[in-house]
DNA sequence: AATGAATGAGCCTTCATTCAT
DNA sequence: TATGAATGAAGGCTCATTCAT
């Protein structure tokens, strides 16, 4: 693939997030997206053959960048998968700065929901039960468990958090950042809405309150 | 409204909200329901004018048998309205109890994904931003507060439970069961998960475990 | 199907025949039958779903059509199925008359090759290996050599003609016919070629010229 | 033209011909050869201005083939003007010698449709109505006669065959191959057909049975 | 009230052809 | 010469909606 065509894909992809986000995945039609690039009914179709492989090119475009941004936050183009974004940075880091950074990031993801692809992908596994591999929801929600776990394992170990059930409290926050997402995807929700819930979360397993946001 | 279009429309909402279930709100077609009803597309306009009015009627009629079944459970249409079902049968009950209940019956409705209306709903809200009054996910989720909280006030009260943070708890329990509603949507999610969660989530309340299934 | 539909099919296939005689079948569009029958494109997806769905349908009335035609030659629609027209009308006719009449009636098939469905259903064919049953043109070539089996059998026995392998025979005419019928599709051919031709065949089995058109 | 081009352009053309005699000619695209020779689009066109250039050059290529093939066979691409082939090759044959090559050539051209591009002749003269000169089929078509009428010619002289009317004969001949040549495009005939046919017709003329393929 | 045929707009997809590199 | 990205026209299909019966 020429480098000419690789901008194209590039330019594609960009708008066609915009896209998704604004209006998720089934009622996108390619005459948006010819619309939105710019680009040729048949050009369009040059890159990619469908909705769907415009959809599925998006979400590995997404994998990639919250693989590239874990050093730099990019100005633009901040991902879902920006979760564990922040917590590899070195050892020095207390488990607590780790755990407040962690939580910031998925506020910004619930609060932005311009930029979110829930809605998006929602309505596209809804209707293509893929292999647990591919689903893109589950692989997120997955890490985040994982990630949650890292975090307060170490902070249990240091003594900043008390927990007797890290798993537990892993599963649990995860669930609740989910509903915070469905919930602001569809009613818009404030900013104190969201804090205080993790707030209240972290009361579990914080003895002395630390987080603010 | 003669008493047979009566019958028609209720005809008509059922079938629809059967297919509003599978297949969501937005790839809903009217053909679709024209073939589910056995009604002739002329027919359903003279009811309905589009798929959305259908979608609202349904709507409608759902919380017309939520309020109806906190005496009389319809045979059929368990609906996501029930959520406060089970907590103004009788203050003899004790909140263990209806707590119970209550858990069960979220629970029913996130593992029968198929008799949901999640997906239409957030479907349908995230592309219609209705007055907060007419959102019927936000009240929904409200009223799942405010039930929650209603019976564990009261569990407080009877010494039956203890928790400093009524709303606190309310309104994480409520998110936590939104997220366990969005992943049952996308991913298919085991009666154990859900039990998982609502035990742990109990944990944080009940002084000894009185929740089994 | 109400009877405006019926209406509007048959308006449909007798518009398209014209079309599928002219361009063959490869190249005839959907386009091209809804400007024919001044219909609108839904309308024309109402009734059929795709251009082989009415080549097929196209093929069906044919069939219809000559079951119908063997006592009366309507003025529109003769159909290549014609072939066997005319010798079932009584034993009283001789054998030489029939054979005549069957000639004839091949030879005005071959000269109207607008009329002619020989090229749709080559391009047809070559592209739809066919279980033999639905095979249009096999299922023609063989009733074109039983209908002379039959009466050329009955002339040796009334003695008009002398042939001693009737099956021989009937093979070798009826592939000059195909012969004569691909040919005239492709390049104009006179009247005096085919009266020729078949004049040649006759001679065969005719002891005395009894022939003429 | 450089030698380079001319090689690019043979290849081009023994490519495209394949594909003729499997698809026809109407639903062959610019894309199928493309896909086939290995070239870019561009370049294609740099030698070929359509689909139908390309096609008569293709049968441009036949012709010069048949001319250069009466002394060396090729080895693939057996043409369909290969029909005289054999017949030049010297007096000193015999007429028999020669038919039954003739015979059995075309024998093989019908049951090989794989090789043939009849279909897609038929498709572009169809809708091409060329001047009597540039049409292919008939020009086949009257050179099969004509050799026909040769060796019948012959043999009649040196006392191998008996026919009182040799062009009737050779006539009746090109239609009845003709009459193959299309039914085994359209559906698949056994060589048993093929043989039982030209058997048929040997008869005619021959006083003592010659032929076995 | 009810039917279902008809309409036309909208989106999907493919293809011949052009053109900057 | 050669490449392959881009274009736009053409044709396919579906759907909400209307309307004569």
């Amino acid at each position: 693939m020429g480098a000419k065509a690789n901008r194209t894909e590039k330019h594609i992809l960009a708008k066609a997030r915009e896209i998704f986000s604004k209006k998720g995945f089934k009622s996108v039609t390619m005459q948006d997206i010819v619309d939105a690039c710019d680009i040729s009914r048949g050009g369009l179709y040059l890159h990619f053959s469908s909705v769907e492989d415009i959809f599925l090119a998006v979400l590995k475009a997404e994998d990639s960048n919250s693989a590239d941004s874990s050093t730099l936050s990019s100005d633009e183009g901040e991902s879902e998968s920006d979760l564990s974004q922040g917590i590899n940075v070195s050892t020095e880091v207390s488990a607590s700065d780790r755990f407040a950074s962690f939580l910031k990031e998925q506020k910004r993801f619930i609060l932005r929901r311009k930029d979110g692809l829930s809605l998006a992908l929602m309505e596209y596994y809804s209707g293509h039960s893929a292999s647990p591999d591919d689903n893109y929801i589950k692989n997120r929600f997955d890490n985040c468990i994982i990630t949650i776990e890292a975090i307060v394992s170490d902070g249990v170990e240091s003594g900043e958090f008390e927990c007797e059930d890290i798993a537990g409290f892993a599963r649990n926050l995860a669930y609740v950042l989910e509903g915070l997402k469905t919930m602001a995807s569809v009613i818009s929700i404030s900013e104190q809405a969201v804090d205080k819930e993790m707030f209240y979360v972290l009361q579990g397993i914080v003895p002395v309150d630390q987080y603010t946001n």
